[in-house]
DNA sequence: TCTGGGGTCCTAGGACCC
DNA sequence: TCTGGGGTCCTAGGACCC
């Protein structure tokens, strides 16, 4: 058996346990009133009432609930909070998997003996974190981790959903197609063209019906969804791994020297990311977005993985140039490394040059780390000629 | 009122190799 | 008188998740 253990409004019920004058009022953290471009990342239950929820723009939201308690968020306390949770899941289960700051997957198999049967640790589960977080948990129970997931989230907040076994397919043909993970907004919309509402609707069509509608891999999945059987997607461990910085501006920007100094910006806080964990890549991207919304890629693998930030810089921009419109607004700025390599970089691969700008680079990375408030950075006009 | 940021996985076409 | 088939890697883009 498997347990989806899910943090009721997290970030927001965070800000209400460190500020208890927050207590029992609409919080939504995401931005303060007056911030451009954002959106809601958290709405208490409170915010909700109001129809505020995540992804919603701030603005709007504002309109929604004008007495709302407005912040931008404090990353480092909910992830300080989130690794005490995740240390409290630990007592219950010898195997227990992050899906992100919030929520988790325990396997709960062979734990009877310990806990009592899966519900009875549930709530002992719930217990202990609201003991010692003052949080409240949601709980799915099932056979499977993916109907776990979706069970965790049919009585929130602070909610206890068991599907015993052998009732996956009943529960999944009774269900709501807007309560089915993994599909989205496009999947949505397919389904109310083509009148589908529930499960049942699903189970009734073929695996060649369903391939047709949704693509060969996607189909496949929604068939075995229906008949209650867990995705191998949902059970497997991670690939190999990617990291990206990306910038949406308050204002659209015009100016290459402006552009191109944020791309310096973002390029810098990933490779610090990247030195930082002991990492390489092979693969650098460059996202664009303009001022209409549009988006575009360039990505651009290498044998050679990046050593420096002069290194991503110049890849950077070399893609950035290659692919940006002049002239057009630009809305966001991005870059990515993908294929990402463990471990420490052949030195006899750099020349000369190379060895001293890395050299330099590792100072940086070095006081940076032991002296946050530091905050070193290169100076564009510091950076070594770029190739145009 | 527009539409964040950091991820994962999938697809489709092309290059290249055996 | 024809234009195989399978595998891998690459690029660009999209859907989805929290």
């Amino acid at each position: 058996m498997y347990i989806h253990a899910d943090l009721d409004a997290f970030y927001a019920s965070v800000e209400q346990l460190d500020h208890p004058e927050y207590a029992g009022k609409p919080v939504i953290v995401g931005g303060l009133p007056g911030d451009r471009r954002s959106v809601v990342s958290t709405a208490s239950y409170e915010a909700r009432k109001f129809g505020v929820h995540s992804a919603m723009p701030l603005v709007q939201a504002l309109k929604r609930c004008p007495q709302g308690i407005y912040l931008r968020g404090r990353m480092e306390r909910y992830r300080e909070m989130s690794e005490r949770i995740m240390g409290i899941f630990g007592d219950f289960s010898p195997e227990v998997r992050q899906l992100s700051v919030d929520e988790a997957f325990l396997d709960i198999s062979g734990t009877e003996k310990l806990f009592g049967p899966p519900e009875a640790l549930a709530k002992k589960l719930k217990a202990a974190v609201r003991e010692k977080t003052g949080l409240t948990v949601s709980v799915g129970i099932a056979s499977n981790r993916y109907i776990a997931k979706i069970a965790s989230g049919m009585s929130k907040p602070d909610g206890l959903f068991l599907i015993p076994p052998g009732g996956e397919e009943a529960f999944m043909r009774s269900l709501p197609v807007g309560k089915i993970w993994g599909a989205g907004e496009k999947t949505q919309e397919i389904f109310r063209k083509h009148g589908l509402k529930t499960g049942e609707d699903l189970y009734r069509l073929s695996p060649g019906t369903l391939s047709a509608m949704f693509g060969k891999s996607f189909g496949n999945f929604l068939y075995r969804a229906v008949r209650g059987e867990g995705a191998e997607s949902f059970d497997s461990e991670r690939g190999e791994g990617s990291m990206s910085a990306e910038r949406t501006f308050p204002y659209d920007l015009y100016d290459r020297f402006a552009i191109e100094s944020a791309l310096l910006d973002i390029c810098e806080s990933l490779i610090w990311r990247l030195l930082g964990e002991g990492r390489q890549a092979r693969t650098v991207q460059v996202k664009i977005r303009y001022k209409d919304f549009s988006s575009v890629l360039a990505r651009e693998s290498s044998p050679n993985p990046v050593v420096s930030l002069n290194d991503l810089y110049a890849r950077a921009l070399a893609l950035f140039r290659k692919k940006y419109q002049d002239g057009r607004g630009l809305r966001l700025l991005g870059a990515g490394l993908m294929n990402l390599e463990e471990g420490p970089r052949q030195k006899e691969l750099f020349g000369a040059q190379d060895e001293k700008e890395r050299n330099l680079e590792k100072a940086i990375l070095e006081i940076n780390r032991k002296f946050p408030s530091a905050a070193l950075r290169r100076s564009r006009s510091k950076l070594p000629e770029q190739d145009p």
